[in-house]
DNA sequence: AGGCTACCTGCACT
DNA sequence: AAGTGCAGGTAGC
């Protein structure tokens, strides 16, 4: 299987900047698969089938050999600004590639900076924090994140992955096979606005959902104009492969370019003020939209006062003002600090939490620079429940980490054990420690 | 305008 | 072993 790959490249990034074992299964993509024998994550990304791995330095990454997907596979058509995967076989596929992957992870921004800033605005987020570092909002395509989105409603990210996986097998574009697995890129909205989309997608277990995709799918590609849905995208984070521009100002209920992406979505069938919220974030670039959830509201009335008085309940006006309460105390990047608490309140991570037993935060000022040191220390493992003595656990990942298990809860094994990897003991930088 | 309720499905939990 | 509740909501009264 290696064979089937190029080799590893490199990029220097640390886990604080990226924790690509949080981001990538925290629920705002839905697509990458954990292959847990070689501790990578797979995706196709824009034609292109990419593995991840990382280490404390480094994000390491690789794409299937051209020569060996010898299948002739169809033009992506429908989606203008998406730039052809596979240009330039003796060009420079590698620099290609690293473009897709800054892109992608929305490397351009120091994440250390805005850690710092959103914790010195926040006493709740900034004891949160600490067990929850790397976390990175992915600049994904609008159109993937809104078929994504449309799924989650009323649902749970196991299935929501499992729909979204469903969605690319019978309707997206072939590109390789690994180990005798399929990988196919997400459909086109051309591709789920054809015949007998909704019925399809209903005998594959999509439930009422069905028909939201296929009617979005076919006001997208049918009634609005071409690259419609990339234009509603913060023009100072376009879309891949589109210049970047300068956009408007910042208010209270965020930028107007925001409001108005926002208002359009809601045009769409199954599309609601939380899944609006969820596509301007993760796939339109504006960091300032807050998507209010069950989760979202109960953080809210736990740790922020909401639910008190007159608004009991989670409606519009409630919504607008959980935004602006956030927005206002988090700034302009508000959407991902509400990510990084949304998956601090996440099940399949709880057990970070339980398992940590202490946290030191100190924060110290260079200069211009702000330099955090982050120490977590995590109890040693628990007592593995009894049937758990067959249950393949990792190996060691690094010297430096406690070979911590995380514990077990009745069931979802993988997820929990996958969780305790990412909790480990960070030193500060050398420079610092003069 | 704001507050219900039905809606598909699978899985954890009783 | 069948039954219940819930999961990153939305549309339509």
């Amino acid at each position: 299987m290696a064979g089937a790959f190029s080799d590893w490249r490199k990029l220097p990034v640390s886990l604080s900047e990226l924790c690509i074992n949080t981001t990538l299964r925290c629920g705002q993509s839905f697509r990458w698969q954990n292959i847990a024998e070689s501790e990578e994550w797979r995706c196709v990304l824009y034609g292109n089938l990419l593995s991840l791995k990382q280490d404390s330095q480094h994000l390491y990454y690789r794409t299937s050999s051209p020569n060996l997907c010898s299948s002739p596979k169809l033009p992506i058509s429908g989606t203008p600004s998406r730039p052809p995967s596979d240009t330039k076989i003796n060009g420079n596929k590698d620099d290609h590639l690293l473009d897709i992957l800054k892109h992608y992870l929305n490397l351009s921004s120091n994440l250390s900076d805005l850690y710092a800033q959103w914790s010195s605005q926040d006493p709740n987020f900034k004891k949160k924090a600490a067990q929850f570092t790397g976390i990175r909002i992915l600049r994904q395509d609008p159109w993937e994140a809104l078929v994504s989105f449309i799924c989650s409603s009323n649902n749970n990210i196991a299935r929501i992955s499992q729909m979204v996986e469903k969605l690319c097998i019978h309707y997206g574009p072939f590109i390789a096979s690994v180990d005798g697995r399929p990988y196919h890129d997400f459909p086109t909205p051309e591709a789920l606005a054809g015949k007998d989309v909704e019925g399809n997608l209903r005998s594959l277990g999509f439930g009422y959902r069905a028909k939201y995709i296929y009617q979005t799918a076919v006001m997208v590609s049918q009634e609005r104009e071409k690259g419609w849905l990339n234009s509603l995208c913060n023009p100072e984070a376009p879309a891949f492969g589109v210049e970047a521009k300068p956009g408007d100002e910042m208010k209270p209920e965020g930028r107007a370019g925001y409001r108005d992406a926002h208002e359009k979505l809601l045009e769409l069938q199954g599309v609601g003020p939380k899944v609006a919220d969820c596509v301007s974030l993760m796939g339109l670039g504006w960091g300032e939209s807050v998507p209010v959830d069950t989760h979202v509201w109960q953080i809210a009335q736990r740790d922020y006062r909401f639910g008190k008085g007159s608004q009991k309940t989670l409606n519009k006006a409630t919504y607008d003002a959980v935004g602006n309460h956030f927005r206002k105390l988090w700034g302009q990047e508000a959407g991902w600090a509400h990510s990084v608490l949304f998956t601090a309140d996440l099940r399949s991570f709880a057990d970070r939490l339980a398992a940590t037993k202490k946290v030191d935060v100190a924060v110290k000022d260079e200069k211009d620079e702000i330099e955090i040191k982050t120490e977590v220390t995590t109890a040693i493992a628990l007592a593995p429940p009894k049937a758990e003595a067959d249950i393949k656990t990792e190996p060691e990942e690094k010297p430096t980490t406690t070979g911590t298990r995380g514990k077990k809860r009745k069931g979802s094994t993988e997820g929990i054990v996958h969780a305790s990897q990412t909790t480990e003991t960070r030193r500060m930088s050398k420079r610092l420690r003069k």
